[in-house]
DNA sequence: CGAGCCGTTGATAGTCATCAAAATGAGTGG
DNA sequence: CCACTCATTTTGATGACTATCAACGGCTCG
């Protein structure tokens, strides 16, 4: 009956829009040991090549994936929304094969790692849901992987910045525009371009009337021509379809 | 006891490298409704946008992952080799967000999505090893966001090439060299460049003493030099141990 | 009010794309 | 068995997109 601020709402939410759950599900979910942490920027989560023993749920403020290469260079893999889980990827391999640090400021629960695993495989529904979530993460990686591979600097730009819109949307996050939480250098490592670039491109956006900035709040004055400009379209996010409505422009 | 020669058995082998499995796991699987198709060439295995009804096991042969984009070009998200299950990604999502395709000809088992999403639900230790080998394959995607995004051309190609090596070794299908099964126009999609750029580069690595070809037959006269060229480390690829030593060259 | 991060701008260079066309090899049919 | 066709590989010339280098301005914060 409290389950309404409870710090896993979202995350229970987001399992439930995937696949129907049952009471018993949510109240296995709810009675795990948890802790809850608060995170400053930087913060790391997960840390490539370590052994992960939590698996943490954002809650509030924002995360990414990123892998280094040998010469230093940084790419960002995926960005985390609250009510993402943050080590679904790496729950049921033994070393995590990236990091994730915060972006922003934020709030985790940390749940056992252990208990997690033994949930998703002891109750289907939850399997299932947890399956489907890291399904829909690996289908947003293979755009990602469009996106960097076939795309120029300006698709790229435009093309995560949809996704960002919709997501936030879809969890009842965000309206017509957001507060992109990073900076033009971590942008940068997203599409795979040099901040430099990701600055002029930006500028290129609002001077063509497809977004308007001021700081880091960003809108959509034009999001039909905003999704043409990205080559955008939400089908790879397998969002269900009440929230395809209530999200539809 | 007849297992040796069942199609399933690499897959089977490959799930109980991730997860020691049960005789009654085997058999739950050995027991499942199949049907073997040869398919040459260019055949569908899963088409964008479709709603699969099967999952197919390659037998033998290659399949490609991929996305078009809306301009029209490919780009190649993830090379199938024997043994693996092509719809593990889509088997439990209700329209597939991506297509596959056959590399060159081969057979597949086509399994029921259905018997086979019970299977993994109802039966735990065969549940996790399908949720390992999906994981394992969203972190070769997230290396793959990597190499297109932060690498330069030389490097993703010797990425790739060092990538399909250790993995073709790891199931026991090459020794020093392979015979590489795709067009340098599809090379060129998988490394987000383009057909005549990725021939100049094969042409160097040549030059440099770091591939031999003779048509598409390549070995690796220098496999130190070739890692280090593609800035390769098999950590992403989670081969279980015994594997690594087996396949340590 | 200084320090520092971040965003912005300009000039130049390089990697890779594009366009075009020839060479090579495989498969086909006469 | 050879001519023919088509896909693929190879080569050359040119140009575009993006990186790199450098420096300055604006905010935020201690």
């Amino acid at each position: 009956m409290t389950t309404e601020k409870h710090p896993l709402e979202r995350f229970i939410w987001e399992l439930n829009s995937h696949r129907p759950l049952e009471d018993a599900d949510r109240q296995a979910l709810l009675d795990l040991p948890l802790r809850v942490r608060s995170l400053d920027h930087g913060a790391y989560l997960v840390r490539e090549g370590g052994l992960p023993l939590v698996c943490s749920v954002l809650v509030d403020g924002f995360a990414f994936r990123q892998k280094l290469t040998g010469d230093g260079s940084r790419q960002i893999i995926a960005l985390c929304i609250p009510g993402d889980a943050v080590d679904l990827q790496n729950m049921f391999l033994d070393v995590s094969d990236h990091s994730v640090q915060m972006l922003t400021r934020g709030t985790v629960v940390d749940l056992n790692r252990s208990d997690l695993q033994h949930l998703a495989l002891s109750r289907p529904a939850l399997g299932a849901a947890i399956i489907r979530t890291t399904l829909v993460e690996a289908s947003i990686m293979r755009e990602w992987v469009v996106n960097v591979g076939r795309r120029d600097a300006r698709e790229r730009i435009a093309h995560v910045l949809c996704e960002f819109a919709v997501r936030l949307e879809a969890r009842g996050l965000s309206k017509a525009g957001f507060e992109l939480p990073m900076t033009q250098e971590q942008l940068a490592d997203t599409t795979g371009l040099t901040p430099v670039h990701v600055n002029r491109v930006l500028k290129g956006l609002e001077a063509d009337g497809l977004i308007t900035r001021q700081r880091r709040m960003i809108q959509f004055p034009d999001w039909r021509a905003l999704q043409h400009a990205g080559d955008f379209s939400r089908q790879y996010l397998h969002l269900p379809e009440e929230e395809i409505r209530a999200a539809a422009n």
